[in-house]
DNA sequence: ATAAAAATGTGCGTTTATCGCACAAACCGA
DNA sequence: TCGGTTTGTGCGATAAACGCACATTTTTAT
């Protein structure tokens, strides 16, 4: 465990400005990012200041927003493992193959990121999910298939901490109900969601990785009545199975 | 002009260790970020735990690497500016259309950085960029268009300070020269470079944005060969002109 | 247009966190 | 197994950061 005498507690409270900055927050003044921080005033200036000092950040007026410099941080993670070579071109092949968009998703703390996206022609744009999205874990299929996969510590602290949160009339709630689920998914190797988590919408998704060790999972999503054909479903299931295959040895550090 | 008493050190340093970890360097030891950085291997020490306990890096015995929590921090750009409802389904209906997987690329200091990317069937991967892709100005379409779209003082600048480094065995690396280039980019809208940055490929750019205020670039590229008809070009061009219309208000700030 | 409220800029004394060195311990490579 | 390299750690010194209060600027409401 790192202790206390091991953190940095000014780079700690950078970072927290710096994550100010989100999908709901893109515009935010200093006044703002210490309502949103905690920090005082002051702290925040200095700590803004040395953000647009640094490129990640630009000022116009009294607002201060991210700028794409943000995004180099990422490079720094989808280049160094070679994502533009080898996993997005496999997760587009597959995607054309299945006429579907599969995404790519990993475990991060108590929800999950998108990681890569294939793409295909004319699908509707539900929630416009990009590169970096946070994906709740328990109401999702990408959340249960990854926790289904993942080791014990992991999935029993995700299934009592991660938010439980009521996204449809349909979205189960109850620990148990859902540590059911997980249970199952990891069982039989996929999860299938249902109108939980966006309203009208079903979802699927595959592990990679294998039990205990899940690296990600990659999964589809749309209509619910897409989703009602059994034989669709399955058919669905071994793609995105034979997809996690094949992106298994590129995602394994 | 920011001051000095309006700059933290400590989160400076701390921003330098993060990005330490880039494409070509994704698993670090101490040693080696305090080698990159230049700082001393207990700040380095301190600072990459901070990281490790903020869930941006993971420690492996005595190696380092990023976590996908710093897609986050992108995500805090992408979704904020809703690239994943309408950005990118427009990247990808243009892509479609021309056939050719459209980049959309920003400037950042004295380099671009791919801020989103359209996919097309069965297109050769050549050097694999993702979003956050560092992209050299000078040598590039996308550089050129950005450039010739830039305000004065920003072409000027990047003009006289980016690198000017030898890719090809065609490489313009006469600053003179590449200024020429730059300004033809401008007047005509569109920028095409042939065999200067990948061997063998050409690529076509067009800015977004109006003359004095470039908001993005987009562009192509593929074999030098597919580039050498010039109706196919101009056909090219047009369809990148479109595109760069159809992007402008969902770039503007 | 004006006044009040809110936000920001700034200086600076105080405080705390960070620095950085040296030695011990652990790890790695030959 | 041993030597070289790297890392862990403690801790006194110091620099950086804190944080408060007042001045200034900006914004909002009337």
């Amino acid at each position: 465990m790192i202790g206390d005498k091991d953190i940095s507690l000014t780079f700690a409270k950078g970072m927290a400005v710096l994550k100010a900055f989100d999908a709901a927050r893109t515009h935010l003044s200093i006044a703002d990012i210490a309502g949103v921080t905690g920090y005082d005033r002051a702290i925040v200036r200095r700590l803004v200041l040395t953000l647009v000092h640094l490129g990640y950040v630009r000022q116009s007026g009294r607002v201060f927003s991210l700028t794409p410099r943000v995004l180099v941080l990422a490079g720094g993670f989808l280049q160094g493992r070679g994502y533009g070579k080898n996993v997005q071109p496999t997760l587009s092949a597959h995607s054309r193959h299945l006429e579907e968009a599969i995404s790519l998703a990993m475990l991060d703390g108590l929800e999950a990121v998108y990681v890569a996206h294939g793409d295909v022609e004319d699908r509707p744009v539900s929630i416009g999910f990009t590169i970096g999205s946070r994906i709740p874990l328990l109401p999702t299929a990408i959340g249960r298939a990854l926790l289904g996969f993942a080791s014990d510590d992991i999935r029993d602290g995700a299934l009592s901490e991660a938010p439980a949160e009521q996204f449809t009339a349909d979205t189960i709630t109850d620990r148990a109900a859902i540590a059911e689920a997980v249970a199952a998914s990891g069982r039989q190797g996929f999860a299938l969601v249902d109108n939980e988590f966006e309203p009208g919408v079903a979802a699927l998704a595959v592990p990679v990785g294998r039990p205990g060790n899940v690296l990600a999972a990659v999964g589809i999503s749309g209509p619910r009545e897409a989703f009602s054909a059994p034989e669709h479903v399955e058919r669905a299931r071994r793609a995105l199975a034979g997809c996690a295959s094949a992106l298994e040895p590129l995602l394994a550090d």
